[in-house]
RNA sequence: GCCCCCAUCGUCUAGCGGCCUAGGACAUCGCCCUUUCAAGGCGGAGAUCACGGGUUCGAAUCCCGUUGGGGGUACCA
């Protein structure tokens, strides 16, 4: 072993990898799992790599891989060796390691650790058929792990395709370690012998994997638990290479908010930039995404990145599958909107309401850009009631609109007609007329002395005024909102809407 | 079918033999604050710790079984 493995190093450094298959879109669940790999390099000191398992070129989906590393740029989970970055352990996408599988196959089978298998697909399914029939599990019959040298010379002469077939050890048990739970252990006389090479020439998962972890020298593999079962032919691959295993950690799944089902494309999840498109913040993202499956103590709840690398650790990451929970999520979304300083929310929310309005901007017949000034001022009153940024738009339409439209019936509050209503407005008015500033305070004080004069709630003129100018009955505080809005506007708008009860009962 | 994993409030979870008449968070309900909605504060309801056996003076915590859920069973990852 050289010096550099770091099974005979002291260091405590973990590097670990994210290693999706370029066949979709990433969602949740994966960036979960990626999020802890992350977490763990970074908690330790270590690195974490980003590798690409594209060694199924059927599936192989262009773009994939760049949504990919975009999603963890979004996410600020800076990835320290992979396709973009590069590093000294590269290349980085397994269609280009090719030689090396082949290298390290040949190997195997010297070693008699691994075979040749001639067996045509035709026949595979043929075999399989028959044990299904016999009730037996399915796999292969081993016909070409005894064949003699001199058969396979003939077949190699031919010219045969094979494939390499893993040597399976047919008796005794194998047990593999988890980080997370007890020894798993498995009777390798239920193992199967697996494509290890396939007849491309291009490695299967469970070559491609064993090599390329030992090889970039990463010491703890994070991956979804449905690789639990294939991790004895790992475990015996690493053997009979010669390799100490890295630390292995079947994570948890995620599973879809309906049912009882694993998150997946086809069910119940959406890729991660999608969120970034409904107004997500990476920062609730990450809270959210931490806090499935993983938990530092029976209080913590919002966590932020540094606090989550520092707390971070595999102990505390449970087995038992999480379901997905928008609620939640929404929840922390919401708890990071109000967090931020003025000017950042600014900077964040200020695409989405420039956005056209058939994709959830403000009206169309708004001018953009946005005055940036007048819409903080604005974002200030909406953003302790936003839950993403992309409901900015919708909240806050009338501070940009010329015209309002609502029903004038709207304007007259509980326990009010349509004659009181209109005399408040009227007296309210010519109160906010005589004023000489435009301060909401001020306002208030002495829109509050008219609400006694008229011997009215509170809630019974400011409805109505609320209405008048906002055109609903829901908005931020009613002075502050009149106060920004300017003046001449909210004094139009009272009018407005003056004139429009007036000729509301006829 | 066979192999494997998992099991605490609706949801995410704390709990690693006595501190548990099971704690926190989201959601939910009520009250307070209050010009509406939020936010915030306070409080309530909500889990016979899947079930059945053990082990132990003592079990949500350890063991076995049952049930339920999930995953795997490809020249896909």
């Amino acid at each position: 072993m050289s010096a550099s493995d770091p099974h005979t190093t002291t260091t405590r450094a973990a590097r670990t990898r994210f290693a999706p298959s370029p066949t979709g879109f990433q969602h949740i669940g994966g960036y979960r799992t990626a999020l802890f790999s992350w977490l763990l390099a970074r908690h330790t000191g270590g690195q974490f790599l980003l590798r690409i398992e594209d060694t199924d070129t059927a599936r192989t989906v262009p773009g994939a891989v760049d949504a990919v590393i975009e999603g963890f740029k979004w996410l600020g989970l800076e990835i320290d060796e992979g396709p973009e970055v590069g590093g000294p352990f590269g290349p980085y996408f397994q269609t280009q390691r090719r030689d090396l599988y082949l290298i390290y196959a040949e190997q195997l089978i010297a070693g008699g650790h691994a075979y040749r298998c001639f067996c045509t697909p035709e026949r595979l399914q043929r075999v399989r058929e028959e044990q299904r029939a016999r009730s037996e599990p399915p796999r292969y019959d081993r016909h070409c792990r005894y064949l003699t040298p001199s058969e396979i010379a003939a077949q190699l002469d031919e010219g045969q395709s094979y494939v390499v077939r893993l040597a399976a050890p047919t008796s005794g048990k194998t047990v593999v370690k988890d980080a997370l739970r007890t020894e798993i252990v498995f009777e390798n006389a239920s193992l199967d012998d697996a494509v290890l090479l396939k007849s491309n020439g291009l490695p299967t998962y469970h070559l491609a994997n064993v090599i390329d972890d030992h090889l970039m020298l990463i010491t703890h593999v994070l991956r979804a638990e449905e690789w639990i079962p294939s991790a004895p032919l790992h475990a015996i691959t690493y053997q009979a290479l010669g390799w100490e295993p890295p630390i292995f950690a079947h994570v948890p799944d995620v599973l879809a908010p309906q049912g009882g089902k694993k998150l997946s494309k086809r069910f119940g999840a959406i890729p991660l930039l999608e969120y970034r498109e409904r107004g997500y913040l990476p920062a609730a993202i990450l809270n959210y995404m931490a806090l499935l499956g993983w938990s530092y103590d029976d209080k913590s709840n919002t966590l932020s990145r540094e606090q989550l690398i520092e707390a971070f650790d595999l102990d505390r990451v449970g087995v038992a599958p999480a379901r997905y929970d928008e609620e939640r999520l929404l929840w922390f979304n919401g708890y990071y909107i109000r967090q931020l300083a003025p000017e950042e929310l600014t900077g964040h929310v200020l695409p989405f309401m420039e956005r056209v309005e058939a994709e959830g901007g403000l009206p169309d017949s708004v001018a953009r850009p946005l005055d940036r000034a007048y819409t903080a001022r604005v974002l200030q009153l909406e953003q302790e009631r936003m839950k993403t940024l992309a409901d900015a738009p919708a909240m806050t339409s009338f501070f940009f609109v010329n015209a309002l439209s609502y029903e004038p019936r709207t304007l007259i509050a509980k326990h009010m007609d349509a004659e009181r209503t209109l005399d408040g407005l009227r007296r309210s008015h010519a109160t906010l007329a005589a004023l000489t500033g435009w301060e909401a305070a001020e306002m208030e004080a002495r829109l509050r002395e008219l609400v006694a004069e008229l011997g009215l709630k509170p809630v019974q003129l400011f409805t109505s005024l609320r209405v008048a100018v906002t055109g609903r009955t829901v908005s931020p505080p009613l002075f502050e909102t009149m106060e920004t809005l300017g003046r001449a506007t909210s004094m139009a708008r009272i009018e407005q809407a003056i004139e429009a009860l007036a000729a509301y009962p006829g």
